[in-house]
DNA sequence: CATTGGTCTGCAAACGTGTGCAAAGGAGAG
DNA sequence: CTCTCCTTTGCACACGTTTGCAGACCAATG
């Protein structure tokens, strides 16, 4: 049986608001009393019942965190980053996965709803995206991770990579290497992501002055499958002689297809990558990429989610990328 | 403001009570009573209070998972597994993390007293050794994956990786291949799956009667700096031809070393890990390795918690690991 | 001594929901 | 028409906590 604040209470001979507030350590109640209350709790081993606590206080100390999966790294990474700056202001972080599929996103949402968190941060776009209206509905503050749009609301704010600067970060890494047919092998098509690296690859190459061929851009899956449209570019003239892949799962993939083909990375091929999974150190050749701080991400945007829950006025934040150089890409 | 099951009462003309059951499809509500207050509900945009019900049905809806660290794609899948199962039997999951560090442990256990959860899984087997006591006062059913002592309680029961047969496996494999001075590049020495594999290698030796030598077993981190280790065995005479590593991180970072040093993997010394994280069949070589079904680990430990939480009985469950050969494993 | 003021504690309401029990209403049987 | 029984609904309490307000007690002041 556990026992309740009317337990110590009847132990301590006082009453139970008393014991809360002594339990508070609120000042109004007597030094002595306060220390005795305290004692009485512990050797009755109270624990204070969150779920009492949060109907009257309307407060859960609970946020909601929903994602699409939590096996890709870069989502665990931002969830690591969530859950610290989370545990460290006493918040607790109940997890729901998408997996892209409308009904489970439809469950999470709902779930999220009944749950009565103090706030919500998601990491799924696809969720961010369609569901907005309602995700509104809940009436906290919301908190989006690399969501598509970005439009403003008084509720939903929005964090996000700044993924035109990383692609053209990445474009200009290969130009400066002397590369001048350089291909973009892509992501999904509808990702907010990959339409801006895909600008930010476009602005590199106008930048250096060098024409856009549309027929060097393949988009793929986003996962290790999407690396096999690798092909495409191999039969195009001239052959591009660097790619710069949508992310690092679609690097890893690309370089198992040209291996299997006999084609040498770097050697005969530069690729550069995105994202910085922590494998992408240790395939081979060693991955350069884009540096994506996730778990920044995961604090910063926790953080500005407690900004939110404190009344203060936050603006939307743009992280920038961070050029890897590691030994996919050579020198042309 | 929330619309309450008071509001919705009201505007249908009838008691909170009759609202309750209405929308629980108590078969006690008319018909027609109960089909209109649905309709109310719907356009009022009602949403129960999960708090409210959990305080007084005393019951949550809600499973605490203690992980170490979400990274860890080994974690990762597990809780992917165990999420999947919650989700679609309607339980929601608070995670939380340990990072092995002693405060943190003791807030999440802590944590997860105070939310009232209806059940818990850990997979940080630090917290299930150390916290035995704390997490049998929660009161709740508790299950442990991958803990270190299989002891019995009434309450708390585990499901774990079989860490000898996994061991004796790979050891095996390289036996059969005609290796006959094989290494164990082990992980953290107080961990029982380190303890257990190396037993399972052992085993491996005794029945294929070759020696065991202490001094080509090593103790590392896990984690991919403990591979650096490898390097003791290459000055050991005679020089092992195989090593068996604690699990592929510990692998990868062989790899890297050896590959630093000239060393051919499997040309020159043949390397097996363990656990098959989603990158293994990515390095170069693809490693082979054991298996350990992850997302099936947590779906079992799941399901077990949802056995106990029907009262059923259960047993203690051994999941056997598979080989999985690739390219860091050759015969001689 | 009466009054005031300050310190401390208890009473009671509230948060939103579920549920045992009583009661209202209607139908059917005698 | 009366009685019984069944269906349907409402009343009231409970879950464990926080908090506004009133009140008790004591000391100090006039």
């Amino acid at each position: 049986m556990r026992v309740s604040i009317k337990d110590v209470a009847k132990a301590a001979g006082v009453s139970h608001s008393t014991v809360s507030r002594a339990l508070a350590d609120n000042p109004l109640i007597a030094a002595e009393t306060r220390k005795r209350i305290h004692r009485v709790a512990r050797r009755m081993g109270y624990v204070p019942d969150a779920i009492a606590r949060g109907l009257v206080t309307r407060r859960t100390q609970v946020i909601g965190v929903i994602v699409t999966t939590i096996e890709d790294p870069f989502v665990a990474e931002v969830v690591r980053g969530i859950e610290q700056v989370a545990g460290d202001n006493g918040y607790r972080v109940l997890l729901g996965t998408s997996h892209n599929d409308p009904t489970r996103e439809m469950n999470q949402v709902k779930a999220i709803r009944e749950s009565r968190v103090d706030g919500v941060i998601v990491a799924a776009s696809r969720v961010g995206a369609l569901y907005q209206a309602h995700l509104k509905e809940i009436g906290v503050p919301i908190v989006l991770i690399n969501n598509q749009n970005r439009q403003k609301s008084h509720r939903i704010h929005s964090i996000a990579i700044d993924d035109a600067q990383g692609g053209q970060l990445a474009t200009q890494h290969l130009i400066e290497q002397g590369h001048r047919v350089i291909a973009y092998l892509g992501g999904p098509p509808d990702h907010a992501a990959n339409r801006d690296r895909l600008t930010g690859y476009q602005r590199a190459l106008a930048a250096a002055k060098l024409p856009f061929d549309p027929a060097l851009v393949q988009s793929g899956t986003g996962r290790v499958d999407g690396g096999a449209a690798v092909v495409q570019f191999l039969s195009h003239t001239p052959t591009p002689t660097a790619i710069f892949c949508y992310n690092d799962m679609t690097a890893i993939g690309a370089l198992r297809t040209l291996k299997e083909r006999g084609v040498r990375v770097p050697d005969d091929l530069s690729l550069i990558g995105y994202d910085d999974i922590p494998f992408a150190a240790y395939v081979d050749p060693p991955l350069t990429t884009i540096h994506q701080p996730k778990d920044e991400m995961g604090r910063l945007a926790m953080q500005m989610l407690l900004d939110l829950l404190a009344g203060k006025k936050v603006g939307n934040v743009s992280v920038p990328g961070r050029l890897v150089v590691r030994g996919s890409t050579r020198e042309i």
